[in-house]
DNA sequence: TATGAATGAGCTTTCATTCAT
DNA sequence: AATGAATGAAAGCTCATTCAT
């Protein structure tokens, strides 16, 4: 009795656990390929045959290329987006501690390939893809700049920083954060001078932490 | 009889000089819509048609779409590699002032539509011209640091800076200047927010000389 | 005992109505369909959604979509071919209006959307499905003229007509309805002008029967 | 001197005659092949095969295959409109000689396979193309009804023919034409029987100039 | 019996490249 | 040197049909 109305639910679940999985799959091959290759020099074809479907599966699961390729960016960029929602830790040390702490914490999981290839692709793809170039700035870079003003503006309220402008101190920290999400699936890997990024953000922090200029206490 | 001899030299001349104007015509055709669409997504109709030349004419001065690419890049990167031949120049004063005059002159020259597009152009396709990534890197990315690192050394040399790796100051020192590059032409056209590099630029350099901590002196 | 014989058949018997209601859900569907859009237009995927099943399902019911085709249009014909067996009724009056009545009434018949529509899918289709025109051509249009012709012949025999070929007259008899049927579902869906089918069949009518040139009598 | 400026000239006006061929060619094939097996079913390789050119040449002329489509009524369609453009003749005698030979002559001309055979795509296809159908109504068949309904007015004014609406009379002129039209590339060529328009038409004028029942006179 | 996910051949369309003029 | 019509390989996408469940 049960089973007459169990069953068709089972076999939906199945196949919906089924579908769920062969989404993934397109969107995992997807990545790989509009990384390697761009999105217009990409051929369904490749998706597909990487993904390991026949290319009429594909139209099951999206309405086209573009579709896909918003795909893969909104799901993989949804990573990103939940460091931003990080409140600031509670912290009782000094507030260098704390930059220094976050900072080159951020760094380790946006250095996680989806996540910086993700930034290059929107920023080679922005002429094409206006509304996901915006959808970047406003989910990931300006929610970022908000969380980082906000530990420099406590900084400065308890006389740990100097009074600067919050928010510009915030984008100089992330600056090269970008810019190495950017360049590490970009230009360095035809880089022939081995550059750590982990130790440069170190040095970094440090430099912009003490400044560059000695100081005489 | 001189005439004779010199009327076909200026035939040649004039011949020349159109072919070099087509040409020319050709690659700033190009760059536009590279920057515009992508590589991949320019058509080579499109590019003519803005040149106002007809299609076979291309084939008469490139062998192919991947050699316009090419030549696009190479040609608009000279200006940028110019600009990494500057020695340093004769300065009595503080080495800070020497950074920052450095600095925000730098921008000031890279920031030109051109020079910054043409970044953006390696960084979106480095994965389909490894060859113009590796190139930027080598002469592009590579001498601005070794000219940046040279102007930190000569500051720690005179006591002036305190005793840091030049190169990763320097790398510290360029990556806004990067990341802007590459930004002004993708993600910032679409960004709400007003954005002025300029003066993030300069408090940039204002952060890094006297640093986040305050000094007692 | 009896029980236990009869429950099966009747289980059978009602399958067999569930499943003659689904063929005739599919037929139904798939004349609105090809009616609307044309055989080739018209996508299976379209025919079983409207018809409220799924894919798979359609293919116990029907070998493939020209089958369905065929089916639609046989199933459909049977109606109109059942008007051909009519006999010529048992009338005393004038032939005048027993033509009159006869080709009034068959145009009241012929002109319901589902026998016309398929009069002008068979036009059509005529050449992607020749055996269906032939059939058309034998099963409807030649007995419907035999059927006229019979008329005249009897209108001719009791000096009720003047002597002419019965056949041919039976064809111009038959004309308007003819192109009536065709073009209700076609070309005049899409006409402004107001057209009443019924008040040109009546006049057709007096026309033919009295003629052009008016008479002296 | 001359020749450098007209030169060019020449190479475009020949360019355009053949460029004109080529359009000619391929409308012509593809009326065949929509007349063949409809417009849907109809593949653009085979309509470039049969006008001996590639499938990329194809687009240098047409936008896609429904311009192709509606081009190749529009181009067919022209000479029937001709025909409703002709003024009726002066004719000094009876008015049933003038319809007897302007209903017949009609026939003559839209008999030919390319102004009937556009006819019944237009009817075939009137549900995907519902503008062509409109055009159709408008161009063809409204002004063929106005210009016959004419004459007949003519023949009323002059007492040849009895007081009858004409628009209607028109209608039930043209009635047998118009289906004749239709099916002759359509239904009649899976028809066994032999069967003659010609004289068809001609037997349906008498009868409907004289009516089918005797006169007195 | 019924499902609907999966297939792949085949379609329309695009575009870098060629070549006769 | 310059044209632009012509090409055809290859791309994105569709849909009748199959089959495991």
């Amino acid at each position: 009795m049960n089973q007459r109305k169990t069953l068709p639910v089972l076999v939906k679940a199945r196949w919906q656990r089924r579908k769920n999985a062969r989404r993934q799959e397109l969107l995992a091959a997807a990545l790989e390929l509009f990384e390697e290759k761009g999105y217009a020099s990409t051929r369904l074809e490749d998706v597909v045959k990487r993904a390991g479907v026949s290319k009429g599966t594909f139209y099951l699961y999206f309405v086209n290329k573009e579709e896909l390729f918003t795909m893969v960016v909104r799901e993989n960029l949804a990573e990103a987006i939940e460091y931003t929602r990080d409140d600031i830790p509670e912290f009782s040390g000094h507030s260098a501690d704390l930059l220094r702490c976050f900072i080159s914490g951020w760094w380790q999981r946006v250095s996680a390939p989806r996540v910086s290839s993700i930034a290059r692709l929107i920023v080679a793809e922005a002429g094409s893809f206006p509304e996901l170039a915006a959808f970047y700035n406003e989910e990931v870079l300006e929610r970022s700049v908000k969380l980082v003003s906000n530990i420099v503006a406590r900084g400065i309220a308890q006389g740990h920083f100097t009074s600067i402008g919050p928010a510009s101190a915030a984008q100089a920290l992330l600056s090269p954060i970008l810019m190495l999400m950017i360049c590490k699936s970009s230009l360095y890997p035809y880089n022939d001078r081995a550059f750590d990024p982990e130790s440069f953000i170190d040095s970094f922090i440090a430099l912009i932490l003490s400044g560059l200029v000695p100081r005489n206490d």
